[in-house]
DNA sequence: TCGTACCAATGAAACGATTCAAAACTTCGG
DNA sequence: CCGAAGTTTTGAATCGTTTCATTGGTACGA
C-alpha cells in the first residue's frame, strides 16, 4: 500500500489496456458488459481513485468554480454559499470557499491560488472597489461575476440586491400601518447599503405630505450600537418619540429593542413600530417578533451560478447585471396598533 | 490571448530552456542575475501563471488540506475555520472547505471529492457516527484528524473540548456565587456534548451537600425552547424558580432570559443567576449580559493542523487524541448578588 | 468464401510542470 | 594555452489521465 494505484495499474490488473479503463469511467456504453464487471472489479480491488490533478491537465481546465465572500461568518454570505454550492452541484461543478475576512491581501491570495487551480470561473464579493487585479483576471480571460455588488456591464457579469428598494419597502410599510414620525437608524452613511436603504426610506416618505423622517446616526451596525440610539430615544420622553423606526440592519433594531422593552415605558409596536434589516435568525426569536427585509439569498447565490455557466459557455462575454428586489417579512413589531 | 501561457511559451520567449525557467521559479539562486530578469520579463509580458494540476501531478500530492465541517454558519465553526486556514496558510498549504450541512451524502461527497484532488489530510468534523467511509480513508493513508470528536487513538487522531469539565465549571461558578437550587437546560440527552455537560454540572452539585440540581428538558437548542421552559418557570412562582440556572448553550439561555426578564417579576442576576454556554457573540449583548463557556476553537484549529502535518510528514500513524479546556467567561448575568 | 458493417479494445501522444544527469561555459593557477 | 573545478544551462523523462486513429473480432448477406 505504497502509493495509491493508477489507471495502468487498475489496466494491468484486468488484463485490459488503460484506454478501455478510461472508456469504463467516463463512457461506459462503449464497453462491453463483461469487461465493464472486469474493470470495476480491479478498480475496487485496488482501491483506485481518479487522479483529479491528472484530469485537469489534460482537459485544460477545472472542474472547480472560486468563491471569495467577505466574511463567512455572515448569514447573508453562509446562505448564498450554500445556494451556490448546491446550484454548481448541479452542474457537475465544485466550489471552493475563500473567506478574504474585507482583507486586501487575503482576497489577492485567493485570487492567485484559484487561478493557480485554473478554476472554470470566479465569483466574488470583492473588497473595497474593484481592484486592478480583477481587472487583471478579466484580460486573462477567466469569467468573473460580482457578487452583492453592482458593476459596469460592460465589464462584469454581477448579481446584486436593491436596497433602495428594500429601504423603500420597509418605510412604506411603516407608513401603510398608519405611522408618520419615521425614524432611520443607520450607521456611516459612507458605506453603500447604509446610504441607499436610507435614500429609499426618503422616498417613500416623500409621497406622504405629512411624514416626517428623522436620521440617527449610529455609531456601527452592531446590537450595542442600536441599544445606545434606543437609550437616547428613551430620554427623550414619549412627545417627542418617533411612532416608526427603520434600522439599517436587525441588530442595530435588535438592540433599539433591548432599549425601549427594557424600561417597560414604551411598547412595541403600540407606541413605537420597529422593522430591520436581512431577516436573521435572532429576528423571529426576539422578545417581540422582528419584523425585516429579507435579501433573496439563495437566488442570489443560484444566479450567480447561472450568470457565470453563460460566460463560460459562451465565446464573446456579454455582461449582465441583475438585480434583486428584497421581501417585507411581517411580524409582530409592526403590527397595526389597532389590531394589536 | 487564446491559451494561457504555458512554461513552454515562457521559455521561447525568454530564449531559455523549460528546466531555467522552472528554476526560476522554485530554486531561484541557481539562475544568473542576467537570466533570471530576462525570464521574469517574459513571464510579466505573457501572464504566465503556474498550472497547479500540472505541478500536482509530477509532485505526487497536493498543497491542499480539506476540511469538512457540519455548518459553517455555526459561530463554532467558522471561527475554527478561520483558525485552522491561517494555520495552513503559515506552512505554506490552502484549505478547501466543504460543508456537509449534517448530511451523510453530502459528507461524503466531499470526501470522495477530496481524495480525487489528493488532498494532503482530512480534517472533519463526522457526521453521526464515524463512518466507513473514514476507514477507508484510513486504510487508503489518508492522514485524517477528526474534529470536536474524541477519537479511538488507534485509529485516529483528534482534537476536542472537554464537556464535562465545560459543564463543571459553569455549575462550580454557579456554587461558588452562592446559588444552591440549580437547574440544567437542555435538549435531548442522546446529544453527547448535553450529557457531557450535564454529567459535569451533577459532578460539581455533588460536592455541596445543601445543593441540588434540577433538570429540565428543553424541546431543542434555540431561543424558542428557552423561552418555553422559561415561561413554564415563571408560572411557578417565586418560592419554586432555582437561583441558578446552567443552560446547555447560548441561545436556551437567551430565550430564559427573555421569559425572565419580560415579565419584570424576576430580575438576573438578583433572583436568578443564568449561565450559557459556547459565548457567541450575542452573549455580550444581551439585555444582561450573558455569562458563558467559551470553547477554544482558535485552538482548536491550529491544533488541527498542527496534529495533520505530523501524520503527513511521520510513516509510521502514531494518533493522538487532545482535549482542550473551556473557559469561564463571567459577565453580569451571575453576578454575585451582594455585589449586583 | 469474401466483403461490408459494426462494435470493442488498443496504445501512442498530449497536457504542463519538475527533476536531474549531462553539456556548456567561466575562472583561475600553472 | 591547458586542465581542473566550479557555476549555469539544457532538455529528455516522468507523473496519470483522456483522446482518437488504428487494429482486431464478429455477424451477416451475397
Amino acid at each position: 500500500m505504497n502509493r495509491t494505484a493508477s489507471i495502468k495499474d487498475v489496466a494491468n490488473h484486468a488484463s485490459v489496456a488503460v484506454g478501455t479503463v478510461s472508456n469504463v469511467l467516463n463512457y461506459p456504453d462503449r464497453v462491453s458488459q463483461r469487461t465493464k464487471e472486469r474493470v470495476l472489479r480491479a478498480i475496487d480491488e485496488l482501491g483506485f481513485v481518479r487522479n483529479d490533478a491528472a484530469r485537469q491537465l489534460r482537459a485544460g481546465h477545472s472542474r472547480t468554480i472560486g468563491l471569495i465572500v467577505l466574511d463567512v461568518g455572515n448569514p447573508f454570505f453562509t446562505s448564498v454559499v450554500r445556494a451556490a454550492e448546491d446550484a454548481a452541484a448541479l452542474q457537475g461543478s465544485a466550489v471552493l470557499l475563500g473567506d478574504s475576512g474585507h482583507d486586501a491581501g487575503r482576497e489577492a491570495n485567493y485570487i492567485d491560488l484559484f487561478q493557480e487551480q485554473r478554476v472554470q470561473g470566479l465569483l466574488i464579493s470583492p473588497v473595497g472597489d474593484v481592484t486592478e487585479r480583477l481587472d487583471l483576471l478579466r484580460e486573462r480571460g477567466v469569467p468573473t461575476v460580482l457578487v452583492d455588488r453592482l458593476a459596469d456591464e460592460s465589464k462584469f457579469s454581477s448579481v446584486a440586491v436593491d436596497d433602495d428598494a428594500g429601504g423603500y419597502l420597509a418605510a412604506r410599510h411603516l407608513l401603510d400601518t398608519g405611522r408618520r414620525r419615521l425614524a432611520f437608524v443607520g450607521g456611516p452613511t459612507s458605506i453603500r447599503q447604509v446610504a441607499d436603504r436610507l435614500q429609499g426610506a426618503e422616498r417613500a416618505v416623500k409621497e406622504e405630505p405629512d411624514a416626517t423622517l428623522e436620521v440617527l446616526d449610529s455609531a456601527g451596525q452592531t446590537v450595542l450600537a442600536g441599544r445606545s440610539v434606543g437609550d437616547m430615544l428613551v430620554e427623550r420622553g414619549r412627545a417627542e418619540l418617533p411612532d416608526g423606526i427603520f434600522c439599517a440592519n436587525d441588530l442595530l433594531a435588535l438592540g433599539v429593542m433591548q432599549s425601549l422593552t427594557m424600561t417597560h415605558t414604551f411598547r412595541i409596536p403600540e407606541d413605537v413600530a420597529l422593522i430591520g434589516y436581512d431577516d436573521i435568525d435572532f429576528a423571529v426569536s426576539a422578545v417581540v417578533p422582528l419584523s425585516s427585509i429579507r435579501q433573496p439569498t439563495e437566488l442570489l447565490g443560484r444566479t450567480a451560478i447561472e450568470l457565470l455557466s453563460e460566460e463560460v459557455e459562451s465565446r464573446n462575454p456579454v455582461h449582465r447585471a441583475v438585480v434583486f428586489t428584497p421581501e417585507l417579512v411581517v411580524r409582530q413589531s409592526t403590527a397595526t396598533p389597532g389590531e394589536g
